[in-house]
RNA sequence: GCUCCCGUAGUGUAGUGGCCAAUCAUGUUGGCCUUUCGAGUCAACGACCCGGGUUCAAAUCCCGGCGGGAGCACCA
């Protein structure tokens, strides 16, 4: 401990520009820390999973640590059965090493097993009252008539619950804690409900007896050896509740902690919408460029790292944050600056012939700091050598009078047509602009952007390899390059 | 209504009694540089929720307000 301390005084001292950097975990052990993501398969990951993963990812790579994925089946309601394999794909592409998935719906048995131990123990009843009622009652610090039936009495009204004796909504499970907790969302809570309206999309009709989260996840937070749990506040009840079962049961918990919630300013997130939308045809699918999953981040451009840096940025306190594109999109230029290609694209393109020329050669590098990439080359000709530049360019341009043609040409303009004036950059001194053209063997393009307008334009040539690679579009921002035949679909990453 | 959590610049973050007239990043503005409105570079702007108290000394400890969030589900 001391070592620790004397060490970050020295750091400090020495320390010029300081990394932010998640502090160590209590009680870590190298090698022994096991953590956990928990999502419930509703859907594919959305970028408020994304803070949940990477932290307990950073932190189990930190101490060499285990990760489990462990898949929160338990309500037949809300899952989608492709997330099953979505969730794995996403968590792939943020690189987060999974070193074992659980799925809780293959482990309905184990749990029946321990709520058996539980009412044997007095602690848990059968309640067959009406839900409001039940519920009133707590509200009121009140015991239901079935709170103190005998463990006899209750173990065979559980054995009936299993045998299907019950309907829906007819009878559950409840877990005792303290009906006098002065705080109301701790007491009495619900561990196994009745389900048979709707088939579990892997078990069936199998089981009609199902789980309710805070019952599995003490469970399995103790059974799968979890050291230390980082999940977001909205469950800082929750574990309140879930260490009632840790206590009877004799279990020593892992370290809870709970960061703040966040907000995603204009960010289409709930899973039930987008399914909704994209049976409708309102979404293209999962990574539609509007969405705010995973895989719409993917698509964009946006690289996994980006978003890793983001949340250890932001940090594990308890404080609500609210998420920032412009902070997220700093971290992903700086990644894909350095890649992207660069490459001329012009919307809403327009027609210029350049006259008093024969013929003009373009060379343009693929990447102005990396010259060593290469080039592209255009050469032009004809009477007279027509280009394409963008609406709002030629606009100013005309009313500049004179205009830089990038790589390519000083042109001096009127009435549309314009001239070739030379090719000396001097002319930039003289506070000249500098505009994008195509030449006429562009490609169509369509930029789809994340806003759900589109930009269509021209572009030059794009090397077949650029597909599936951020680029950047000169004066237009970086964009994800979708297709590039027949005509090119990019995706806006961002400026 | 009850219970819990939180409150440092626009946003995020460092800071656990003195080295803080407060760090870093992002943002904004301006300069330089650059054949991109990208990158780089230099500078400026901008914050300890309020009020008491403890102390020689408080962003940091205590109390009270105020503000924000969450939970009180047979969802996760």
């Amino acid at each position: 401990m001391l070592e620790r301390i004397d060490s970050t005084l020295t750091q400090k001292k020495e320390k010029v520009e300081r990394v932010h950097k998640l502090p160590d975990l209590p009680g870590a052990v190298q090698g022994k820390v096991v953590m956990r993501f928990a999502p419930g398969p509703s859907g594919p990951l959305h970028l408020g999973h994304t803070r949940v993963a990477v932290l307990n990812d950073e932190y189990v790579k930190r101490y060499d640590g285990k990760f489990i994925n462990r898949i929160e089946d338990t309500n037949p309601d809300k899952i989608d059965p492709d997330a099953y394999d979505m969730i794995p794909e996403d968590l792939e592409w943020l690189g987060i090493k999974v070193h074992e998935t659980v799925v809780q719906s293959e482990r309905f048995p184990f749990y029946y097993d321990l709520a058996r131990q539980l009412i044997k123990m007095g602690k848990a009843y059968i309640c067959t009252c009406p839900a409001d009622d039940w519920r009133k009652m707590k509200e009121e610090s009140r015991p239901c008539p079935h709170h103190d039936e005998s463990v006899e009495v209750t173990m065979e009204k559980w054995e009936k619950m299993l045998a299907g004796h019950y309907g829906e909504e007819k009878a559950v499970f409840v877990v005792k804690t303290d009906l006098n907790h002065p705080n109301p969302a701790i007491r009495d809570f619900v561990g196994f409900r009745i389900v048979t309206s709707t088939p579990h999309p892997r078990q069936g009709s199998k089981y009609c007896v199902y789980p309710m989260m805070n019952f599995c996840v003490a469970v399995d937070d103790h059974f799968l050896g979890l050291t230390h749990v980082i999940r977001g506040k909205d469950h800082l009840n929750n574990t309140l509740r879930q260490e009632y079962l840790f206590n009877y049961f004799g279990w020593t918990m892992p370290w809870y902690h709970h960061y703040g919630l966040v907000s995603i300013p204009d960010a289409i997130l709930k899973t039930s919408t987008v399914g909704k939308g994209i049976k409708t045809g309102e979404y293209s699918g999962w990574d539609d460029v509007r969405l705010g999953t995973v895989r719409a981040m993917a698509k964009r451009g946006i690289q996994a790292d980006a978003i890793r840096a983001f949340w250890v940025d932001c940090g594990i306190k308890e404080v609500d944050i609210e998420f920032s594109w412009e902070t997220l999109y700093a971290y992903n230029r700086d990644r894909i600056d350095k890649i992207a290609d660069r490459f001329s694209f012009v919307p809403e393109p327009q027609p210029l012939d350049v006259c008093g020329v024969d013929h003009l050669d373009s060379k343009a590098p693929l990447h102005p700091d990396h010259p060593e990439r290469g080039y592209r080359e255009h050469h032009l000709s004809g009477k007279p050598i027509m280009v394409f530049v963008s609406e709002a360019d030629l606009t100013q341009a005309i009313e500049a009078g004179r205009v830089r043609l990038k790589d390519l040409a000083n042109v001096e303009l009127k009435a549309g047509k314009s001239k070739f004036i030379g090719n000396d950059l001097a002319i930039l001194k003289e506070k000249v602009k500098i505009i994008n053209w195509v030449p006429d063997s562009y490609q169509s393009c369509t930029v789809f952007m994340p806003d759900g307008s589109k930009k269509v334009g021209y572009v030059e040539r794009l090397p077949e390899d650029e597909a599936g690679k951020v680029v950047q579009f000169e004066r237009f921002g970086f964009v994800r390059i979708g297709r590039i035949s027949p005509d090119v679909e990019a995706y806006y990453t961002h400026n």
